[in-house]
DNA sequence: TTCGTTTCCTACTAAAATGGTAGATTACTT
DNA sequence: AAGTAATCTACCATTTTAGTAGGAAACGAA
């Protein structure tokens, strides 16, 4: 797993709107200014969010995003499979995203990093968006 | 940390070279052949390492590459940060490849990928390939 | 009913990273 | 001298990344 921007402005939104009042409409610009994120890519990031259920939003005056489940609901591991895929080091190991690669004919090497996926998934899975606030 | 497939090739490699009888020369195109490796591209990564040390050569007829240290000095970690950088998932948590990023100002996101990139390290500087022949 | 506001949607683009190829040169062995 | 194998550097196509641009649709207020 490598952290792109996208999925780091992603969190970043995310941890913002989880210190809002539950269901209080936020708009892009506003949550674009207080994270420091470029507002067209980050309303992107959005929408994205939101197709995936994570949001909810509302168009027009006094519209804008809110957390679409409660924080304790949305773990790590989820948003960042959103943007960037597997969680584990190599493809080869990945439950959700198997793909093959050149490691994977060696055991020895594949026990080691199914380890490393195993401790980030639990890690990421087991940490919400409510143990960060 | 995401491996690339230079980095996987990489430790094919040195696995093989590990599992041959210390100082035996072995050719580019034996290993290339052995590990299903594209054989110009091997001789990129070869040269890599042995500029890194952690392989030795010698040129002409029966010339070819083998371990420079002893297998059980030879960590993963490095090898990985040698071609692909940050063991961390993201450049604001790495110790030697340090960069600004996005989340850098959130504690609480800090904290959770700090606990991936140590555990992460650990677990590879504590791999040799002699724990994988 | 119209105007401003804000989300929604898609296309585009520049730059960097990735995964190689190609070919010439140097050095060693027989 | 001939063959073999490493050394070195340049090149290249494709994919990914990190955005930008601009219009359409919907909603609220006046």
């Amino acid at each position: 797993m490598k952290l792109t921007s996208r999925s780091e402005y992603a969190l970043l939104a995310l941890l913002y709107l989880a210190r809002q009042e539950a269901d209080v409409l936020v708009s892009v610009d506003t949550i674009a200014k207080a994270q420091a994120i470029p507002p067209k890519f980050l309303e992107q990031i959005l929408l994205t969010l939101k197709r995936a259920r994570y949001l909810k939003s509302s168009k027009g005056q006094h519209g804008g995003y809110a957390l679409g489940k409660s924080a304790d609901k949305i773990s790590l591991a989820e948003v960042v499979r959103l943007f960037d895929g597997a969680l584990a080091p190599t493809e080869s190991v990945s439950v959700y995203f198997f793909e093959h690669t050149p490691i994977e004919k060696e055991k020895s090497l594949i026990r080691v990093f199914k380890e490393i996926r195993d401790y980030v998934s639990k890690k990421l899975e087991n940490t919400t968006l409510a143990d960060l606030v």
